[in-house]
DNA sequence: CTTACTCTTATGGTATAACATGGGATTTTT
DNA sequence: AAAAATCCCATGTTATACCATAAGAGTAAG
């Protein structure tokens, strides 16, 4: 079987006064196995990090390429903010990567960090925003609960 | 497996008063990994200097022979204005490149210049006048979001 | 069931290397 | 010869690699 890479669980960890953070473990896991690098940036809604392999946009921009006009503006601003905001954040030999002010400020992260999964991506937010956010999804879900089909995507 | 070679994050540096400008040193390993050389253009549609890495300009020259728009006017006029524009820039031992009156013009830069990643090439910004592109793409990009369903997801 | 041990992971601190940038020297161009 | 471009060295700053300790999970033995 092949070996697995979601981003899953919930995991806590402290931001030192550098601003590093232990990437979870399993985390690691992933990017070793997919010998790629981690990739973070600002989450467009939510004010949280948002991280995934740099396969994955890897694989948006070879999408452009051939999908969308080389000269379209829509192209044109996606690539600005996607690639114009993300950043490569390789970690250290224990584990820890270096957050940037920018984005620690845009998720308004301190002293401690929280990892959740999200399948090819993951997020980081701050623990109190977490919180909240959890509750409201949960609230969200079970109100939309009979609408919500399969559709056979994603 | 191949290394990535994407052009990522916002940079900020400083421009002397020659003209020098640090290139990122990420921007800086992808030419290296390519071994191929910066090329740079003023931007068709946005008053900021465009680069990417020479061997993009190969590939869409490349592209372009095989094309069935090999006749369309367009796609000429485009391709006369990037190619009749651009230029190599290699960087100095240092790091830095030396940016032409030209281009420097047309970004209106004169001491701080805002290298801004988009995967497969760079935009070269004047800082306020990037700071105003980017507030529009996001808010162009919030009204649109509905209707853009990228691959990758969200 | 409890205790001791081992291994992995997280975290704090420090040293080292890399980078951006200023200034000057040398070379090339016109 | 003057101007412009290129190269080289010096420095402050910041990120990264490294080492050491602590904490936790899991395992094996008593």
């Amino acid at each position: 079987m092949r070996k697995t890479f979601l981003f899953m669980d919930t995991i806590v960890n402290k931001v030192d006064a550098k601003g590093r953070v232990s990437l979870p473990s399993d985390y690691r896991a992933i990017v070793k196995e997919l010998s790629t690098e981690i990739v973070c940036y600002r989450s467009l809604t939510s004010p949280c990090i948002e991280g995934c392999a740099e396969e994955l946009l890897e694989k948006i921009a070879a999408d452009m390429e051939t999908s969308l006009d080389f000269f379209s503006q829509t192209q044109d601003d996606l690539t600005n903010l996607i690639f114009g905001d993300a950043r490569r954040f390789s970690f250290d030999s224990t584990g820890r990567i270096l957050l940037s002010e920018k984005l620690l400020k845009h998720a308004q992260i301190t002293d401690t960090a929280v990892f959740v999964g999200k399948g090819r991506k993951f997020q980081i937010w701050n623990p109190e925003n977490w919180a909240k956010e959890e509750k409201r999804i949960r609230q969200e879900i079970m109100k939309n609960r009979p609408s919500l089909s399969m559709k056979g995507g994603n």
